[in-house]
DNA sequence: AATACGGTCAACCGCCGAGAG
DNA sequence: CCTCTCGGCGGTTGACCGTAT
């Protein structure tokens, strides 16, 4: 694997590392311990830089390196993390002991992004239609004018293959509401709904709302604030059943806000940034859960 | 058997911040 | 302050390898 081909570049060995030269290193950080490392070439004629030095060392020699095999328990928090931090590697490599940022980076990019992928691509197909509401997802045929952001998603296994996802709705970055979900997928090739796992609260920390708020919000509010000549009851596009206006989502934002002395629109707002950076996957999660 | 292709992963590159002088 | 060096980090490259055609 990786560059075998040696070559001299200034004076400078470059590509893969002999057995020779691991030596060498293994010795002089035996002798000097870690740092220094442009001391290193200067003091054993190694030739290479110092941060060649530093990486062979850190990523490959260092004694209590881990290498492959990365258990399911690991590729779990891995992912875990990787939501919570996003490509912070060397953060996500300090979690999991003996295992070097570069291992993880070059795990994600490989297995888990690429699963990720295949999962989407398999599972949901695109409607190419992203203002249609999911009517599995809601009771009336709501037409949405606006954001739906899908800031997360992930693939466990292939045995076991769940998928999780924040889902940002409202008329504008003033009045929205974020809900977290994981589903649980027994039948990867079954286009029926995924069954809703139970929350992990540790890191659900958004706003908890069941799908009825969700739809109830849907068919009254974003109606509501949209469209003049459509009434928040009924009518225009949508129509079906709604919910009153007690249920609304923007008296439940206030109250869980006011009770929880948290500032939740912060809190989704850095989440819409943090959208931004994910590829527009939305379409096809909202693609499967039209499907019935 | 030969070739093409895609996956893997070690190693490199460029950028950045911290700290010393 | 300014400059320089060093180390850390994330993104990218490219050689090797297994598999498909």
């Amino acid at each position: 694997m990786g560059r075998s081909h040696q070559c001299l570049l200034d004076g400078r060995n470059k590509g893969a590392w002999t057995s020779n030269e691991d030596k060498i290193l293994t010795d002089y950080v035996k002798v000097h311990g870690e740092g220094k490392w442009n001391n290193v070439a200067k003091k054993t004629g190694l030739k290479r830089s110092g941060k060649s030095c530093r990486l062979r060392w850190r990523n490959y020699l260092k004694p209590d390196i881990k290498r492959g095999n990365i258990s399911n328990d690991e590729e779990e928090l891995i992912i875990r993390l990787h939501k919570l931090l996003g490509n912070r590697w060397s953060l996500i490599a300090g979690r999991l002991p003996g295992r070097t940022d570069n291992e993880i980076k070059n795990y994600w990019n490989t297995t888990l992004a690429k699963r990720a992928k295949d999962f989407k691509m398999k599972v949901c197909t695109p409607i190419g239609n992203v203002n249609e509401v999911p009517r599995t997802m809601c009771n009336a045929n709501v037409k949405l004018t606006t954001q739906v952001v899908l800031v997360d998603a992930a693939v466990q296994s292939d045995e076991n293959q769940y998928f999780t996802y924040n889902l940002s709705i409202g008329p504008s970055t003033e009045n929205y509401m974020s809900r977290k979900m994981e589903y649980q997928f027994n039948d990867a090739s079954s286009s029926s709904l995924p069954q809703l796992k139970d929350h992990d609260d540790a890191t659900d920390f958004l706003m908890d709302f069941n799908v009825d708020d969700v739809c109830k919000f849907l068919e009254t509010e974003i109606v509501q604030m949209n469209d003049d000549k459509v009434s928040p009851n009924g009518g225009g596009e949508g129509g079906g059943d709604e919910g009153d206006g007690d249920s609304s989502f923007l008296k439940k934002l206030a109250e869980a806000e006011k009770e929880s002395s948290l500032d939740f629109q912060s809190l989704a707002s850095s989440f819409l940034e943090s959208a931004e950076e994910w590829p527009p996957i939305s379409l096809n999660i909202l693609a499967f859960n039209q499907e019935k």
